[in-house]
DNA sequence: GAATCGTGGCT
DNA sequence: TAGCCAAGATT
């Protein structure tokens, strides 16, 4: 296999991408007379391939475009991490964490043998955390199988974490294979370029099916990158920008005069509001009592101050008769979060304790509590009791 | 097939 | 402001 394409130095990387533009358009005219048999798929295709180079944003996990065409390839491992952790997230909350993850773990094999513990806090605040969990157990059977990932679109939905889009995605970017990648953003494009009148998500196979349609043989993977970009920047949800857009000429959305009326959608449900409350507990040297959640579920495997359950009510029940021991609690005040179905409102309570940890629960010290595998929510709940508890080098006094 | 599962940025 | 929505997967 061909040296990884990212462990090259940049200059070379640039030094290639400056004198294949020729190449390029000759791979595109190739393209024209042999990719699909329909005329009209395969210059859209082209078309984007051509805006794609051009324009195509530099990204951690991304390599330049035509990697396959000069013998080289990306690395299946990056590529793996960097689709899980934009699960339904933003290029720009990832880049952090993805440069993060490489340091810590450069290979599969470093992840398999990191602690499932110290994923789980590497991964703190990047949401969806069901994801940390099977990206450490795919890691796990990948470095088990030799740590070689499947090439197959098939092969790779196998392993936990991986679903149509990412499988797809790896396949594509990854192994150079015809896969449809289907996400939020191509969703759109396609929707638009065909004024798809048939709601989401009812429309996901017709959308699928045209996307296949869609993809060239040549540089697959970049042509997906190509329908994502296209869609981040141009095919934006509102105020897209058609007259920049590569594709124009092919949109039937634009002929309507109204794209921003697709994809169209189902309207959501509401969201309900749940109550609680939350407890920080202090030692005279300034360390948190904390807690592990049970692994499935809500913020599942992550660290927690203890709390009443969230409940529905909306009562006001959220006092410190509820606290899981008797102290001095002080109402320090109420955070608010909102989650995927559901938004909550927590009241604070905090109490300096000099007693020992309850069964299942433990103390972090000052200077370990940024490091905790503590979700958002639960750092709002800390800083609401202690200022500053929760960033790097805060500043404790111990009373 | 419908619910569940985080967080942050943008309008 | 309050909703929308992001390189979705799992059960």
């Amino acid at each position: 296999m061909a040296p990884l394409d990212q462990t090259r130095k940049a200059a070379a990387e640039k030094a290639v991408s400056a004198d294949t533009s020729q190449a390029r358009s000759l791979d595109t005219s190739q393209a024209r007379s042999s990719d699909t048999s329909e005329a009209g798929s395969l210059d859209i295709a082209a078309r984007l391939l051509a805006w794609y180079d051009a324009h195509h944003r530099d990204l951690p996990w991304r390599v330049t475009p035509g990697a396959f065409a000069r013998g080289t390839r990306p690395d299946p491992y990056r590529v793996w991490l960097s689709e899980v952790m934009l699960q339904q997230t933003t290029v720009e909350a990832v880049k952090a964490y993805f440069r993060s993850f490489l340091e810590k773990w450069p290979t599969v094999e470093a992840l398999a043998a990191a602690p499932a513990e110290e994923v789980m806090k590497a991964w703190a605040g990047l949401g969806y955390y069901s994801r940390a969990r099977n990206l450490k157990a795919c890691a796990d059977l990948v470095a088990q199988q030799g740590g070689r990932f499947p090439d197959t679109e098939t092969g790779l939905k196998e392993l936990p974490g991986i679903g149509a889009y990412t499988a797809a995605a790896i396949a594509a970017i990854a192994f150079d294979r015809p896969a449809a990648v289907v996400d939020g953003n191509v969703e759109r494009v396609v929707s638009r370029l065909y004024s798809v009148e048939t709601p989401l998500s009812e429309a996901k196979p017709e959308i699928r099916a045209l996307v296949q349609k869609l993809v060239p043989r040549k540089r697959p993977g970049d042509f997906a990158q190509a329908m994502m970009d296209l869609g981040a920047t141009i095919c934006t949800p509102r105020r897209p920008r058609c007259m920049l857009c590569p594709l124009h000429g092919d949109c039937s959305a634009i002929l309507s005069g109204d794209p921003e009326r697709f994809p169209v959608r189902l309207p959501k449900d509401d969201k309900p509001l749940r109550r609680g409350a939350a407890f920080v507990a202090q030692r005279d040297d300034g360390a948190i009592l904390l807690r592990k959640r049970p692994d499935k579920g809500l913020l599942g495997g992550m660290t927690e101050v203890p709390t009443t359950a969230w409940t529905a009510r909306a009562d006001g029940a959220t006092t410190q008769d509820a606290a899981p021991f008797p102290a001095d609690w002080r109402r320090a005040g109420r955070i608010g979060h909102v989650f995927t179905h559901f938004a909550l409102e927590l009241d604070v309570f905090h109490a300096h304790i000099k007693v020992d940890a309850p069964n299942g629960h433990f103390w972090s010290l000052a200077h370990e509590i940024s490091g905790e595998a503590l979700p958002t929510v639960m750092k709002k709940v800390i800083e609401a009791a202690i200022p500053g508890a929760t960033k790097k080098q805060a500043p404790q006094r111990p009373r």
